[in-house]
DNA sequence: ATGAAAGCGCTAACAT
DNA sequence: ATGTTAGCGCTTTCAT
């Protein structure tokens, strides 16, 4: 292709690449003149910085990834636009990948970015374990979501048990004294879903509430779909509702919550006159559900800015992966749970 | 670093670095005996290719971008995964950017895409009309979502006409009389909103309905909230519901939809009691509304998988942008229209 | 303040 | 079937 390159731009500036390289680069050590004069012949010729020859020189792939589990989950969503406008910051290209929200998911996106050559991924994990992670060779890693972190992983931690406890005690609050965590699959330990479980937990028992009455509810995967035949199931047992049903909820997940809700109408019941829910992520859409939907919503733009400040960090000077940090939150309170 | 390069795999197996060159591509021309000792010493030594060198060699960055109104948009996530799953069979990485709906993001995409070297840009428009497209310089693009492309550009259309125009037949099939049609901001055409508009009048002639009964609704953004203050306002001021008021809706999108019906709901309304509701696009989250929402959802697998197939014979050939091609769909009936 | 040389890791083109 | 040469466009290092 006629790609106009930096010695083009020299030539026509009378001056060496070296010198062009210094102007696009903003580095000192160029006179006024020299600068402005190769400004211009930047101007005119059109030339733009050949990234791939830069980032060869560099060592570099100017490509950092994000494995997510659902890309189709506003949660994720919303993750994703703050982390590619961080990055774009700093001239990075985000590529996506997709886990699925499985372990396998996660391997995967890691064995492909090595194979793509990411200079690092961001992963927001639920399946794989810390110690599968820290066997995992060189590549920086910021870890999303999980905690108790005593790994060589850095990581950025979802306000998890406090967020859950915040919930739980809303519950209560709001006169809820039978409640139910409605959680992932059960695997392996630490998890979001442990320690949001926790969270609950820690909450029920501040409030003196006798802990038989906190059921814990297996939900297969964490999609609307498995969450509604769970809510199905509940009301039509008979086991959420009534004056001995659960009369509270927490889902572990916003997407999970609303089909929770969904199912908990489809056996007839009403949310929140029969039952209160509450969720975690503040996806958008629970804003304008029927009814809306009561949240635990972390901060999202103070998550994606430092998960890639710190992958940033740990990619420039690859050191130790430095402390965990656990993102602030907020308790949204929606129509799901009377407010 | 100490990367092992393809001159340490060379040595070690006692061949040529073009030789492992050769072998690392799958081309022809290596005796099985060289290819399985390259292939082991591979193995042996942790050897991955440096893309940064193969694309400089190339004259590719390797990373297309995709750019699309809203990130946290599950119709866009959806979108989004499908694209990054067909792009990684072609070993492409996929940069995702967000236009934020605007033209001006949209021109901000294509000028990103330049400066960070994208090989092509798959844009999912809304704004941005064919006239500035058209003089845009060198770069292989894709439009997802509007049709009647008469310019220099590939494309991707969606089912405007006939899905609207489906959409609304079914809305007069299960009785509404007074359509109204909910669009976004009223710019520049053809974009997706007169197509779909053109659609829905189809609709309503073919049915015989005075076409003084169907009403269109302007909507500042295509966004959930703007959906709900529209709804609100149709509800409150009785041009919805009741003998006179507008029986059927046909939404522009599904986010709009969600928005709309939460709106109608907070003045009162019962959707599909009072007014019925469609939208557009096969949101995941539709099915588990309450009401759960008809929708005209387009085929996003073959999308995505046109989308970039087209894209990769365009960066490979630059030739002519090819025609026009426009998915299938399917009406998803429920019961935000008695369905 | 500016420039010349060298090479990042890969592969097309041309030998052998 | 395998090897050699040369160079993609940039920047680090070391002059001047």
């Amino acid at each position: 292709m006629g790609a106009v390159t930096m010695s083009d731009v020299a030539r026509a500036a009378g001056v060496s690449p070296m010198t062009v390289s210094n102007v696009v680069n903003g580095r000192a050590g160029v006179s006024d003149a020299v600068r402005r004069r190769v400004m211009e012949t930047i101007e005119e010729t059109g030339y733009r910085i050949n990234v791939a020859a830069r980032n060869l020189r560099a060592g570099r792939s100017g490509v950092i990834g994000l494995a997510v589990p659902e890309l189709d989950n506003p949660y994720f969503g919303e993750l994703a636009r703050r982390i590619v406008a961080v990055a774009g910051e700093h001239d990075l290209r985000v590529a996506v990948e997709e886990t699925g929200a499985a372990p396998e998911g996660e391997r995967g996106a890691i064995r492909s970015s090595k194979r793509l050559d990411y200079d690092g991924l961001i992963l927001s994990t639920v399946g794989l374990d810390m110690a599968e992670l820290t066997t995992l060779p060189q590549l920086p890693l910021m870890l999303l979501g999980e905690r108790e972190n005593r790994s060589a992983v850095g990581h950025i931690a979802l306000p998890n048990a406090d967020g859950a406890q915040a919930a739980a005690a809303h519950l209560i609050d709001r006169g809820a004294r039978r409640l139910a965590f409605v959680g992932g699959p059960d695997d392996r330990e630490p998890t979001i879903r442990s320690m949001r479980w926790d969270g609950v937990q820690a909450a029920v028992r501040a409030a003196g509430i006798d802990e038989e009455d906190l059921r814990l509810v297996d939900c297969e995967m964490l999609t609307m779909d498995a969450g509604r035949a769970v809510g199905r199931r509940l009301g039509e047992q008979g086991a959420a509702g009534g004056p001995d049903g659960v009369d509270g909820i927490f889902a572990l997940t916003d997407t999970l919550a609303v089909g929770l809700i969904r199912g908990l109408v489809d056996a007839g019941l009403r949310v929140p006159e029969d039952v209160l829910v509450a969720g975690f992520d503040g996806i958008g859409v629970g804003a304008h559900l029927t009814p809306s939907l009561t949240t635990v919503e972390p901060d999202h733009d103070w998550t994606a800015r430092r998960a890639v400040e710190r992958l940033l960090e740990r990619i420039a000077m690859s050191g130790p992966p430095g402390e965990d940090e656990i993102a602030p939150f907020r308790l949204v309170v929606r129509e799901s749970t009377g407010g």
